[in-house]
DNA sequence: TCTCCATATCGATGGGCGTCTATACGATCC
DNA sequence: GGATCGTATAGACGCCCATCGATATGGAGA
């Protein structure tokens, strides 16, 4: 688990209910939490995440993403650099390959930070 | 429930993993959802939305917000109005205050696309 | 070693956004 | 109706960022 990257404490986490909408986000809380939001939020980025995640064995080589897109390659890399240094993907070199891999432990503490984790409970 | 927002099926919701995770995200749904995090992905908001959240009775007026930041009130007022727009807060004209309110289903939704809604599925 | 291929870095550019000041709107009260 | 108070809008400015073309890096094969 990745609690110190949003610096949930166990608690937080466990008591599967919004943080967010629990008690006033602390200055540095929001300040921590915001640039993983700020790069999720785009939509290349967002496809590049879920096509990784899709992929089989869960991990992709920028070859495999690029095709997807009508960016140019440096693009893509840029992307995924981003995705790499904010904590949302693993990278790992094979040969002359590069293959991503979704941290999924990111992204369920964000989920629970954003929403909680209650099934049905939109009141 | 707000489906159409994010546009999940009511398998993806209910099937309570990540939609994120399971198939390569559509060019319509990622340009759907991106502008959604953009909204999130900045610290003023998140602590607008979360003092909103925290606050007696779920709402909040403007000046019960403002003195929590260093900004002007145009600058507040400008993030509630992109916070409201997002369908992330409702607003409500009660005399000469308004008040936001949490649009909590935007929230869950928002939360099952990025990290579903598995209490300890880190993986 | 030379070449080729996959990926990353660099520098430039155009557009978007967070913030400000100034001002407008609209409701309340005297 | 005029003054005042809470909130929103308008316009301007500076900075960040998505994208590009050009180039660098570095492993694999001949």
């Amino acid at each position: 688990m990745s609690k110190s990257l949003l610096e949930l404490t166990p608690v937080q986490t466990v008591a599967c209910c919004q943080p967010l909408m629990r008690e006033p986000l602390s200055v540095a809380q929001a300040e921590r939490v915001a640039p993983l939001l700020k790069a999720l939020a785009d939509p290349v980025r967002l496809r590049l995440l879920s096509l990784v995640a899709a992929h089989v064995g869960g991990e992709a080589c920028v070859c495999d993403l690029a095709d997807a897109f009508d960016l140019t390659q440096p693009t893509i890399s840029h992307h995924l650099k981003v995705l790499h240094e904010i904590g949302l993907l693993d990278r790992t070199k094979r040969g002359v390959w590069v293959y991503y891999k979704v941290r999924t432990d990111t992204l369920t503490d964000l989920a629970a930070l954003i929403g909680g984790t209650l099934p049905g409970s939109a009141r």
